[in-house]
DNA sequence: TCTGGGGTCCTAGGACCC
DNA sequence: TCTGGGGTCCTAGGACCC
């Protein structure tokens, strides 16, 4: 069996952990650049306002009800995100980080014959120990186990689901529009609209060949789950990517190419640092900037050049010389750039890395590994950027919007929780 | 004035190999 | 009238996920 655990409202339910006031108020964070909702306690779901809504579109709902509303607050997510995989992987051992709120468990090799017991256990753990509060979906299969988790959160109080028969899987998959399995989008869900399946049991009973057909051997083996079938295991050990992208939007429009270097030099580096963190090394850098397609007054325009290194690299400044080179090939002037980024892919590990047999520069290599090893580390310790390449600059009139981000509470000391005396009444 | 930022997998078709 | 039978690698595009 495998158990499906969901954060609740996760980025909502952060930001309340640790300002209680907030507790039963409509809460939503909004996006990089403060641009749409990407989370929304139940109370502002209630309201009526939608995921991926632009922010300024909601302007008038959001003020008139007071809802509390946050930048994006990575630093905190992801701390708090740990925290709770850590609580989840003591109590389960076989544990797969899906995403910043999710996680998979394998049940199989449990002591527990009690499932639910189980389930009710891992809630009020993860609960206690972190103050978030979590769903649980158990089913034989995890296209099941999110079916189940979804199950919860419409259909009981619990905060708990198990499929553990045929019976409750029917129940469950009929209770479910076919739009909603795990797999099936916007086109899917059209499709199988189109064709009168509707409800996930639909989906479920539909013909193999008719679900490969139309929706490949991805379709395929999400109906066999439905059935009760297992074609995915668990994934325990995060895979090293194949690509890595940093991209931004500009809180203000660019049109100077000195500021837009320094955007693109400052992504180029972040790219470098997670290269090395996974220890991998890019064959190819793509390099992009385009305007605000949302103006149509305005001339648009998207600039996009690949690069390619002949001998794969992770050097900030190796890759920083490169990324300039192609920006120089795509800036056009007279645009107001809203976006750029970088994005590296043709991955090798560091250390299979095949040198160049007619390059000289050997030795400025190994010099450029031993400068980063040094970079990364004081880096790592005084905060990102501490020592940087010029390039990169300390302009910051591209930098994101963010007015109203909480505290980085659980990973700076300056801006730690403060609780004075009087107010414990 | 204001619209996010990452990822994955699969398929088809073209270029090339023997 | 008729033109083999295997392969690989790469890219673009389309679907999906959070």
């Amino acid at each position: 069996m495998f158990a499906l655990i969901d954060c609740n409202n996760f980025y909502a339910s952060c930001e309340r952990v640790f300002d209680p006031t907030l507790e039963d108020k409509p809460v939503v964070i909004l996006s990089n650049n403060d641009g749409c909702v990407i989370a929304r306690s139940n109370e502002a779901k209630a309201l009526g306002i939608n995921m991926a809504a632009p922010a300024f579109m909601m302007k008038e709902v959001l003020e008139k009800h007071q809802v509390q509303v946050f930048s994006s607050n990575y630093a905190l997510y992801g701390n708090m995100s740990n925290r709770v995989m850590c609580t989840l992987h003591e109590l389960v051992p076989a544990l797969e980080v899906y995403s910043i709120d999710e996680a998979f468990l394998d049940l199989r090799n449990m002591p527990y014959t009690d499932l639910d017991k189980l389930a009710r256990r891992i809630r009020k753990t993860v609960r206690q120990y972190t103050g978030i509060p979590v769903c649980v979906g158990i089913a034989p299969t995890k296209t099941l186990a999110k079916l189940a988790n979804r199950y919860v959160k419409e259909y009981t109080k619990t905060g708990v689901f198990l499929i553990d028969n045929d019976q409750v899987r029917d129940q469950a998959l009929a209770a479910t529009a076919a739009g909603d399995v795990w797999g099936v989008g916007r086109q899917y869900g059209k499709l199988l609209e189109e064709h009168g399946i509707s409800s996930a049991l639909d989906l479920a009973r539909t013909d193999i060949n008719w679900i490969k057909k139309h929706m490949s051997v991805v379709g395929e083996r999400m109906v066999r789950e439905l059935r009760g079938e297992p074609c995915y295991d668990l994934d325990e050990q995060p895979q090293p990517k194949k690509g890595i992208i940093t991209s931004r939007s500009f809180g203000t429009p660019v049109t100077d190419y000195a500021i837009l270097q320094e955007a693109v030099a400052t992504f180029t580096a972040r790219c470098a640092e997670k290269l090395r963190k996974q220890k991998s090394a890019a064959h190819l850098m793509h390099v992009f900037t385009f305007t605000n397609r949302h103006r149509p007054d305005q001339p648009q325009y998207y600039g996009s050049k690949v690069l390619h290194l002949p001998v794969a690299t992770n050097s900030t400044m190796e890759m920083i010389e490169v990324a300039m080179r192609g920006l120089k090939l795509i800036f056009r002037k007279g645009y107001y750039y809203k976006k750029a980024g970088i994005m590296v892919s043709g991955l090798v590990p560091e250390d299979q890395v095949q040198t160049d047999l007619f390059a000289m520069n050997e030795r400025k290599r190994e010099l450029d590994r031993k400068a980063l090893v040094a970079l990364d580390k004081i880096n790592r310790r005084m905060g990102r950027d501490t020592v940087r390449v010029a390039l990169q600059g300390y302009n910051s009139s591209w930098h994101l919007r963010q007015e109203r981000k909480s505290r980085c509470y659980t990973t700076r000391w300056a801006e730690l929780l403060e609780i004075g005396a009087n107010e414990l009444r």
